[in-house]
DNA sequence: TAGAATCTTGTATGAGCGTACAAAAATCTT
DNA sequence: AAGATTTTTGTACGCTCATACAAGATTCTA
């Protein structure tokens, strides 16, 4: 009880280390080949040392995955916080979506795996959701004062069913690079608001709601 | 030898039967849940018989993925036929991505699994490219007139994406019912064309190609 | 109907996996 | 430094599943 000091920072320290290493091999391997062995073996430690400070495989796996969606978050939010127009924010958003050097065959197949877990295991689901609800609050600051709210569903979802639907593209054929995706998408944003509109989300002269930066970090 | 027809013939009919029973049970457990054993007792069978008729478990696997895309095919296939007009066909084309009772959260969700397999394994990827090109050959019958080749590439890419898209929301959150989908879909569409395109492909005025019924069925 | 070919059954085998655990090693406490 | 505590190791158990196979049931042939 008084050594509880010392024994969080190990115990903490090992957590990290082995779901970092369970990422690492879910990232070259998937879901399927992301067994308890070689996570530890990964991690340079003994097979059983997962039930020590695991309670089971689904605790690394949800953490792995938490894991994940901070990583991608953390960039999405440095280029948020750096944009100056909606337009600017926008571009934070999709290419956040796709990042430098993620945007491969095995990362988007294990990304796709976890999607199909999603549809099985609620827990999986809950975490992919709030995914999803962060992706469109951050389309609604850029959108918020231009769109009503039917308008802004509509294009969230068609938004995001875009993003998803190349990191898919990508699992399963592999015909396409991050930039074609980012200019797919931004064809998509383009023929999905007006010329006009286009102009005022480049101009800069948006409110500028920290809401997007604020609330998720 | 001198039996080789009667032999052929109840083969093929066990064969059959057990690839409609694998797929009842993808549909309903999706790949996973997929085991020989829950096969066999769909299909009303001994555990062994699969065993007996293929060579391994892929070989069913293969086979009821291309028995469902064979359903859904014929599905697209029977709606061209009817189409009068391009628009026409192009509704045939979306809708037969959302089958009437098919768009349901195991199902989706079920698909998703064969893609995220598809990123693994080369044969299944083979079964879903050969599925986008007949996507890309019945959209090019559509659209073929009227755009030229950069910009047909860019349009199937995007339509896809959004077909995709959809159907893996629907797996990982289920906030979407088959009609929505299909607006949105339409939505995408729209705004990809010009007012003036889509008068034209509503006008049936087009040559009417037959490749796309011609060369899946 | 007897015998042969075919089909079906039920079970056995072995591999891969998550997890539990006893023993060993390392670290901390006094 | 001796004992207590924490950490790590290696292994073993139990489970699920694909596959193989011997034995039984059925159908065909002559």
């Amino acid at each position: 009880m008084a050594t509880q000091g010392k024994r969080t920072r190990i115990e903490d320290i090992r957590r990290v280390e082995l779901i970092a290493a369970a990422h690492r091999v879910f990232l070259e391997h998937g879901l399927q080949g992301m067994t308890s062995a070689r996570i530890c073996r990964e991690a340079g430690m003994s097979p059983g040392i997962l039930a020590y400070y695991f309670k089971g495989k689904d605790e690394v796996l949800f953490g792995m995955v938490r894991y994940n969606n901070r990583l991608l978050m953390e960039d999405v939010i440095a280029r948020l916080v750096a944009a100056q127009t909606n337009w600017a924010r926008l571009e934070a958003v999709v290419e956040g979506n796709f990042p430098a050097q993620a945007f491969t065959r095995p990362i988007a197949s294990a990304w796709i795996s976890v999607c199909a877990e999603a549809g099985v295991n609620e827990q999986y689901a809950r975490l992919q959701r709030l995914f999803h609800r962060r992706l469109r609050s951050n389309l609604a600051s850029v959108f918020g004062g231009m769109f009503d709210a039917a308008r802004l569903h509509e294009a969230s979802l068609i938004i995001a069913a875009l993003l998803d639907g190349l990191w898919l593209r990508k699992a399963v054929a592999d015909d396409i690079g991050r930039d074609e995706a980012i200019i797919l998408v931004f064809t998509g944003i383009r023929s999905l608001v007006s010329d006009r509109e286009e102009k005022l989300l480049r101009s800069g002269r948006e409110p500028k709601r920290a809401a997007a930066r604020r609330r998720w970090q």
